[in-house]
DNA sequence: CCCGTGATTTAT
DNA sequence: TAAATCACGGGG
């Protein structure tokens, strides 16, 4: 008998089904604290990368000068979140790295939840093949970057919907959100540039846990 | 600390 | 059309 999960003391708390669209149709502070211990589930060939999500960040639509959707900017990059919550918003930058986003509220309420960190729980394998830089496997997916490159997160997933898709969803992994005690909270990373956005308390992740980006 | 890398955005 | 920027990651 191996050692029992972090996300899951006992195996009466987990499970593997799809959430509800409800689910996403939430703010994406809300969203982003019920996120921490879902699945993000990726099929390859019929094999399954997987891990649960462990630290997350919520952008606030217009108002959000750190968001890419600030002051209401619909672009041809962006226009993934103005979709009804459960979309992915998958977008490429600094020349080499594609991070994800999932998409919050409703139609035409341009909100979302960066996916920042994952604990790796299937298909390491692959992962390590993916991520060639990874000296251990914290490195897998600490990160925006990272967890992209792990599960082979790119633009073809832009627009996506992560409740029925094939190969890329999200699964209700834990039956409840944790509890806030278990997750902490700070300014989000690398937004330096957003004025007073840049220190609210946008970014969650879970207390101790080492698979967590060593942004802050 | 610095730099790669290229799409997107902003300035001229 | 040109320049600057960027929700990052890797290597000193």
């Amino acid at each position: 008998m191996g050692k029992l999960s972090d996300h899951a003391q006992d195996v009466s708390m987990t499970c593997t089904k799809r959430p509800s669209r409800q689910f996403f149709r939430r703010d994406p502070v809300t969203l982003g604290r019920a996120l921490l211990g879902q699945k993000l589930v990726r099929v390859i060939r019929g094999r399954r990368l997987a891990g649960t999500i462990v630290e997350t960040e919520a952008y606030l639509g217009a108002i959000d000068k750190a968001a890419h959707t600030y002051g209401d900017r619909r672009t041809d990059r962006n226009k993934s979140m103005w979709a009804d919550g459960g979309t992915a918003y998958v977008y490429f930058t600094y020349g080499m790295h594609h991070c994800i986003n999932v998409v919050a509220k409703r139609v035409e309420d341009p909100e979302a939840v960066l996916i920042r960190a994952l604990e790796p729980l299937e298909g390491l394998a692959i992962m390590r093949r993916n991520r060639r830089a990874a000296k251990q496997d914290t490195d897998l997916c600490s990160g925006p970057g990272k967890l992209c490159q792990a599960l082979a997160i790119n633009h073809q997933f832009d627009g996506s919907d992560l409740i029925n898709g094939q190969q890329l969803f999200i699964e209700l992994f834990r039956r409840r959100a944790y509890p806030a005690r278990q997750i902490a909270v700070s300014p989000r990373i690398g937004i330096a540039y957003a004025g007073r956005w840049a220190h609210k308390p946008l970014r969650f992740f879970l207390t101790q846990n080492p698979h967590v980006s060593k942004g802050s």
